[in-house]
DNA sequence: TTATTATTTTAGGCTAACCTAAATTTTATT
DNA sequence: AATAAAATTTAGGTTAGCCTAAAATAATAA
């Protein structure tokens, strides 16, 4: 068997993480329809986790994470945020950028996580300052507010 | 069959622009190389973009793209581009951009893709004045050398 | 030009993730 | 408690993208 935990399987603990401490239990279905995906495919993906001991969960019984599923979800979850709280400085709409974190947090190398953190963390924790970040945040915002204007179709 | 172009055909379709617009052609095993795969992969590959309009192709022949494969690969070109000079905005290094680079063009709303590129740009364009943004990304630059010392276990 | 080497192609398989249809089990209703 | 409805599971397929081994073709060297 394969060890690796593939990038399908990190939506699939993410949102069992998320499920979980939002409702206190999940149910296939929830799993099912959150991935846009049916049945069949979150038992199919339960038993391999299960295999790979990040799931416990038995048929027709309840569904939870080990501790080292919950672990691995936990940081899935924080890189997840990372992304989506980038994307709202660039100023991205929050549904797309809801969507679009998904796709983000997949496969990237550690330094590159590290450092998109960084940033992020950054720009945040020097808001309040007036002149310095939010000076650039400002000229950001009118930036793109020019360029709404005549969109370059180079850009699609 | 599928009309849908998918991550994989559009790394297809950039590292044929890429090499074809470096040394005049492309080879199977030089898009193998690069792409880290076998040859059969490749021309099964080919035929679909073949199929798809996207390439020319003919059996022990020569490789180019179609003008619509290449209007497509030069858009992910595009993107590519910006990704990357976005990691080396972040202070990734630059090996490890390269890679990332190619994980982050997929599948992102355009949108997104267009807000990064703003910021991309937008960073670039007001890189020279001395008050500005130097002051915010040095800065950044000072912020992230403090991290180095203690890492955060949080962030692997 | 013949023989060797390199490249490309075909044939046949594999795996991850998905699906539908048909059981099976659980839950809710009368 | 019996029946109906909902949820879950199994069985059996599909598809994209990859692989190896062997065959075919092209390029190079003797």
């Amino acid at each position: 068997m394969n060890n690796e935990v593939s990038e399908r399987m990190e939506d699939y603990l993410r949102i069992i993480y998320e499920i979980t401490s939002y409702k206190g239990y999940v149910r296939i279905k929830d799993i099912a329809s959150e991935l846009n995906v049916k049945p069949p495919s979150v038992v199919e993906m339960l038993k391999k986790l299960q295999r790979m001991k990040l799931v416990i969960y038995e048929k027709y019984g309840g569904i939870r994470l080990t501790e080292k599923g919950e672990e691995l979800a936990e940081a899935i979850e924080r890189r997840h945020e990372t992304f989506r709280r980038f994307l709202e400085i660039i100023l991205v709409p929050e549904d797309i950028a809801l969507k679009d974190a998904h796709i983000l947090e997949h496969r990237l190398h550690p330094k590159t996580i590290l450092q998109l953190t960084r940033f992020v963390e950054f720009i945040t924790t020097h808001q309040e300052r007036p002149r310095f970040i939010t000076n650039w945040f400002e000229k950001f915002r009118k930036y793109c507010q020019e360029k709404e204007y005549k969109k370059d179709p180079k850009n699609r």
